[in-house]
DNA sequence: TTGTACGCGTTATCAA
DNA sequence: TTGATAACGCGTACAA
C-alpha cells in the first residue's frame, strides 16, 4: 500500500492553506509568486504527485479515452493503436486499452467498465460476432462521445473512420483491367462480413463499368485465410480451360498467398499464366516468390483521425456526425504483371 | 456532458438511503431481499452505472494496471500486451496503456502520469536510449508493485520476467554443432544493447565448449536489420576461401533475412554452401525460399507471467523478487539443413 | 436490517 | 492574494 503525499500535507508543512496549494501547483494566476516558489520547491521536496483520481471526481473529466480492440495480435489494429496514442498523448489524455477477442460479450463488459472508469469518450472497433447495438444506443443517449472506427456501424448517427474499402477494391480491379486484362476472378470473403461484402461490390463496380458481363462464375466465396483462398483458386482452376480467370483479385493478403500457392502447383506461372492482387499489403507480401501487388491501407492514419474527431466531440468543438474515409493506396508489385 | 444516475438518486427514488443502496448493489449480506431485488430493479431501471473513480478515492484502489510499452508497431509487444490483457481482465483489473516511443523523457512522463492515476501496480519495458533509472527507485520507495518484462534493469531489486536470451543463443548455436558445422560464424547486433551482448555470449559459450579455438573474424558487427545483415554477410563472404563460414547465426531474423539475400547473390546455395539461422521467429521466416531456422520467443508468455506476479505483489500475495525467464523454443526448418 | 456522519484528495465558490 | 466551506460519488464505522 504506497504512501501518498497529498497537497493538505504541503499545505501544512507550510501554514498555508489546501487551496493556495492547489492554486500554486496548477499555475493560477492569483497566488504569490514567492508563495507559488515555496509550494513548489516543497512539492518538489516531498515528492508529491497530484491524485489524478480525486481530480477526476471533482472536475467531472478523466481526460481518458476507452479503446476498444477486437484484435491485437495481428499488425493492423496495434499500428491503429499507435495512431490513437499519438494524438491523445500530444492533446494531454490517456488511453485505456481494452480488449475484445472478438467476443461479443465480453464487448458489452468492457464498454460498461470503461464508462464506469468515466471515460471522456470512446473509440471502438465492433467484433465480428457482434449484432445487437443497444449498448451503443445506450451510449449515445448517455451523451458520451463516441467514434466507430475501421468496423463501423450504420444508423446510429455515430462517427466513424473506415477505409474505403468499395473504392479500393474497384481501384485494383480497374488496374487489372487497365492493363489489358479480361478475365477477372474475384475470390470473396465471408458473407456476412461488411468489409467482404464492400469489396466485391468494388470487384463488381469495376468490372460492370467496362461493360462486359459479370461472369458469376468467376465469383468464388473464399475466406480470409490462406487456406480458403487456396480452395477457392482451386475451384477457378478448375474451371473449363476457356472459362479459366486471368487474373485474380482476392479479398486480402493472405488469401492471395493460399491461391497464389494453388496457381504454382498447378504448373502455372504468376503474372504470365494467372496474375492476382491482394488487399492490405501484409508484411509478407514483398517477401513472395512474386512479390504482390496490393492495396495498403494506412491503419496509423485510421487511429489518428479517430482519435481527433472524438477529441473535437469530448472539447465540443465538433458536434457534427461525420463518416471519414481513408482512402487505400495501390502498391504495384510483380505479381499483376503490369 | 454526459448525465450520470448516482446511488443517491435511486435512494431518493425509492425512499431508502444511499447506504442501502449501495450495500444492495454491491451484494453485501444485511440488507434485506425484497429491498435489493427493488434496488437492483430501478437500477437497471434508470441506468444506473458506478462510478468506479469516487469508489477507487475511497477504497483507495482503482484495479487498474498501468503498461508501459517502448514500441507498439511489431509483433512482439501487442502479443506482450494480449497476455497481459488476458489475466489482467481474469483477475478484475483493467490495463492503462503508455506507449514511450522508445523515448527517455516521455518513458518518466508517462510513468508520472500512471502514478498520477493511481494505478495498483506498473508493468515496463525501458526504452532503449533509457539510462537513468532514477525513477523506478521512487517507485518501488513508493511502494508501488513494479515488474518488469522483456527489457529489465538489474540491481534495484526489481522483479523482472525476461526471455533467456544468452540460453537460446548458444542452444540453437550448438544445434548446429551437432550436425556436424565448423566454421560457425555470428552476424551481432548493437553493442549497446543487452540482448545483443546476450546472444553473442550465448554464442560464444557454445562455441567455446567445443573446445574449438573462436576464430573472432567469424564475429561480424552487424545490427537488427536487414541491410546490416547483409553488409556483414558480405563481410564474411569476402574472407579467404578457407576461412568462410560454413554456417551463420544471425542475431535475429530480419538480420538473417539479409544475409540469406547476400548468400544468394554470391551464387550460393542455402544450406549446402552456407547454412544459416535467426533469431525471434518472424512471421516471414517460414515463408522464405529456405524456410528459416530460428528460436521462437513467447510474448504471449511474457506478458502472462508477469501480469500474474505485479498482481501477487498487489494482492500481497508475493512479495519475493523473482527473475522469471520465458525459454526460447527451437524451429528447425530448412536454412540449417539438419 | 437500515440510517447517519464522515472521509477519500481535489477544486469551485465565495468571503475575507 | 488567501482561506473556509462545500461538493464530486461512494464506502467504512458506528449508531439506531
Amino acid at each position: 500500500m504506497p504512501k501518498r503525499v497529498t497537497a493538505k500535507e504541503i499545505a501544512q508543512a507550510l501554514g498555508i492553506s489546501t487551496m493556495t496549494v492547489s492554486r500554486a501547483l496548477n499555475n493560477r494566476p492569483n497566488v504569490d509568486e514567492k508563495t507559488r516558489q515555496k509550494v513548489l520547491e516543497t512539492a518538489r521536496k516531498m515528492g508529491y504527485i497530484p491524485n489524478l483520481i480525486a481530480k477526476s471526481l471533482v472536475l467531472r473529466k478523466t481526460s481518458t479515452i476507452g479503446v476498444v480492440v477486437p484484435e491485437i495480435t495481428h499488425s493492423f489494429f496495434p499500428e491503429v493503436v499507435r495512431g490513437i496514442e499519438e494524438v491523445s498523448y500530444q492533446a494531454g489524455y490517456h488511453i485505456i486499452l481494452a480488449h475484445t477477442n472478438e467476443n461479443a460479450q465480453r464487448e458489452i463488459s468492457v464498454i460498461h467498465t470503461l464508462i464506469s472508469k468515466q471515460v471522456d469518450g470512446l473509440l471502438v472497433s465492433i467484433s465480428q460476432s457482434v449484432e445487437n447495438f443497444e449498448i451503443y444506443q445506450q451510449v449515445v443517449q448517455r451523451g458520451l462521445p463516441l467514434v466507430f472506427y475501421d468496423r463501423c456501424v450504420k444508423g446510429l448517427g455515430v462517427n466513424c473512420v473506415r477505409l474505403d474499402d468499395r473504392e479500393s477494391a474497384a481501384k485494383i480491379t480497374r488496374h487489372l483491367i487497365e492493363h489489358g486484362y479480361e478475365r477477372i476472378a474475384h475470390i470473396s470473403g465471408p458473407q456476412n462480413v461488411l468489409i467482404s461484402e464492400m469489396r466485391l461490390k468494388g470487384f463488381k463496380d469495376a468490372v460492370e463499368a467496362t461493360g462486359i458481363e459479370l461472369d458469376e462464375r468467376l465469383i468464388v466465396p473464399g475466406g480470409f485465410h490462406e487456406e480458403s483462398g487456396y480452395r477457392a483458386m482451386q475451384q477457378l482452376l478448375a474451371l473449363p480451360a476457356g472459362k479459366r480467370p486471368r487474373a485474380v483479385v482476392a479479398v486480402n493478403d493472405p488469401a492471395a498467398f493460399g491461391a497464389m500457392k494453388a496457381i504454382l502447383e498447378a504448373g502455372l506461372r504468376i503474372p504470365q499464366d494467372v496474375a492476382i492482387v491482394g488487399f492490405s499489403d501484409d508484411i509478407r507480401a514483398e517477401l513472395m516468390v512474386s512479390p504482390l501487388t496490393t492495396i495498403r491501407q494506412n491503419a496509423y492514419e485510421i487511429g489518428r483521425r479517430a482519435a481527433l474527431k472524438l477529441i473535437d466531440l469530448i472539447e465540443e468543438k465538433s458536434n457534427s456526425v461525420e463518416e471519414i474515409v481513408i482512402h487505400g493506396e495501390l502498391v504495384v508489385r510483380h505479381s499483376c504483371g503490369c
